[in-house]
RNA sequence: GUGAGUGUAGCUCAAUCGGCAGAGCACAGGACUGUGGCUCCUGGGGUUGAGGGUUCGAUCCCCUUCACUCACCCCA
């Protein structure tokens, strides 16, 4: 035998037993996010790389290490450019909106997006090198209720879905005129316990002070239990935006928990951020990687891309975290309706001559077509859970006859072939 | 990138102190001439992840390596 190639590390493939649990959650998805007036966008998986760069931020991990960046093709001699596979949705949507002019056409748009991201992370339950998001994002609409609506609309998604308890947390990180002094206040008083964090937060301090509040180590807990709160830097704005939004959500019946530990990985972030996470835990639940659905408000996103100034909010839903969520979920392919036994090379064309026709009729039939005895044709047929069984032999041939077998029930009745999509779809009604 | 755990049949797992590699499920056939499920019988299936070492002898002990899983990290 010769040597077998495995799939790239943390690539998985999806099985068709797999993909009911999928349909089921892209359905959802669309259908929910179609009737909140989103429509959806499909851009390129390579993009160039300082598209990332620009947008998600230089010193964010996500571009700073974990994206499958190399080198397009170029010319004879000119040196091709830098192409990275995209690690996440938002960024190639607003580029295709600008490029687009999309914005100079409509003052409020809303897209979403569904397909495979990639990060070269060390693999884990719930995170994968290839992975799959569904995101959606409003631009245009500055006030809270388009973070309200956006909220909404991934609340009704999730709750669609039949995956256990899902709490909302949520927080504002203020903007660029009250950010900076908060974080400013946040360094000075790390900086006083900075001996009671770990060696990992002590680096943060410098490099990326929020992600401090982020820490799961128990000493740096009790150090930013007592760290300033970003809500009493808020700017009057910034404050006012959150507040409005706490209560549109309150009107809303969404519950919610602020969480001033909230911190999102990417730069782009103002004011409000969010996440939806799963606390199951153990088999059919997540483990460490709990966060199912994250977002928040990004005003200087499109202008940083080289678009006009359009505020914007978005989300965007870990689908394989949802599909493991789900798993438990026996939503399984749709068995089908015939199943067609032959004996003998005449019965066996004539079923796939029958089949062919009833299949372009609208009928779901299957058929063994590796042939054999009648018992081994029998057992196909009830494993496929097949509602009806017909068998073909010689007297059916003759007699252009045959007994239609309900499963179920092991009840037999004689039917004309000629007619018997028509008998099919009699059931199908009375069922 | 760091750490820990696990690799035995398609799947889930056994194998005593280091002593002939097994079971259940699944698959195939039969008991039952052209009617599935239940029961019983039979059968095919293995480089014990790979490579090396210790040993008369290694699934078992040691080293290396690879893969997977979980956690750190990071994030959806």
């Amino acid at each position: 035998m010769a040597e077998r190639i495995s799939a790239v590390k943390g690539m998985n493939d999806l099985l068709p037993e797999q993909m009911g649990v999928w349909h089921r959650i892209e359905d959802q998805a669309r259908g929910t996010l179609e009737r909140f007036g989103f429509g959806e966008v499909r851009t390129p998986i390579l993009e160039k790389t300082a598209l990332f760069v620009r947008g998600v931020g230089e010193e964010t991990d996500i571009v700073g290490k974990e994206m499958y960046t190399f080198e397009d093709r170029g010319g004879e001699a000119k040196a091709g450019t830098m192409v990275s596979l995209r690690p996440e949705g938002t960024a190639p949507a607003v580029r295709a909106a600008i490029e687009h002019n999309v914005f100079g056409q409509e003052p409020l748009v809303r897209w979403y997006y569904l397909g495979p991201m990639f990060r070269r992370e060390r693999q884990q339950k719930g995170r994968y090198r290839q992975f799959y998001q569904v995101g959606a994002e409003i631009y245009g609409a500055s006030a809270p209720h388009a973070d309200a609506e956006l909220i909404d609309a991934g609340q009704a998604f999730l709750s669609s879905l039949d995956i256990g308890e899902i709490t909302l947390e949520i927080n504002s990180l203020g903007d660029e005129s009250c950010r900076p002094k908060y974080i400013e206040a946040l360094v000075g008083y790390l900086k006083s316990r900075a001996l009671d964090l770990c060696p990992e937060c002590q680096r943060r301090l410098q490099t990326n002070t929020l992600r401090v509040l982020d820490c799961k180590n128990e000493s740096c807990k009790r150090v930013t239990a007592e760290a300033p709160s970003v809500d009493a830097f808020l700017c009057e704005p910034c404050r006012e935006h959150f507040a409005t939004l706490l209560g549109l959500l309150d009107g809303l019946s969404i519950e919610y928990v602020v969480n001033p530990r909230i911190v999102r990985g990417l730069d782009y972030y103002t004011r409000t951020v969010f996440e939806f996470v799963s606390h199951l835990q153990g088999e059919g639940g997540l483990g460490s990687q709990n966060t199912v659905c994250a977002g928040g408000r990004y005003d200087r996103l499109v202008k940083n891309l080289g678009g006009p100034e359009v505020p914007a909010v978005g989300f965007a839903a870990g689908l394989d975290r949802l599909a493991l969520l789900s798993a438990k979920n026996a939503w399984g392919a749709r068995p089908p309706e015939l199943f067609l036994v032959s004996l003998g090379e005449q019965a066996r064309q004539r079923a796939l001559l029958l089949a062919s026709e009833l299949r372009r009729k609208g009928a779901f039939v299957d058929q063994d077509l590796r042939g054999g005895g009648l018992k081994a044709q029998m057992r196909r047929a009830d494993k496929s859970g097949a509602t009806f069984t017909l068998v073909i032999g010689e007297s059916e041939l003759a007699s252009g006859k045959a007994n239609l077998k309900r499963m179920a029930t092991g009840e037999q009745r004689e039917v004309v072939l000629s007619s018997l999509f028509d008998e099919l779809s009699g059931s199908r009604s009375t069922r």
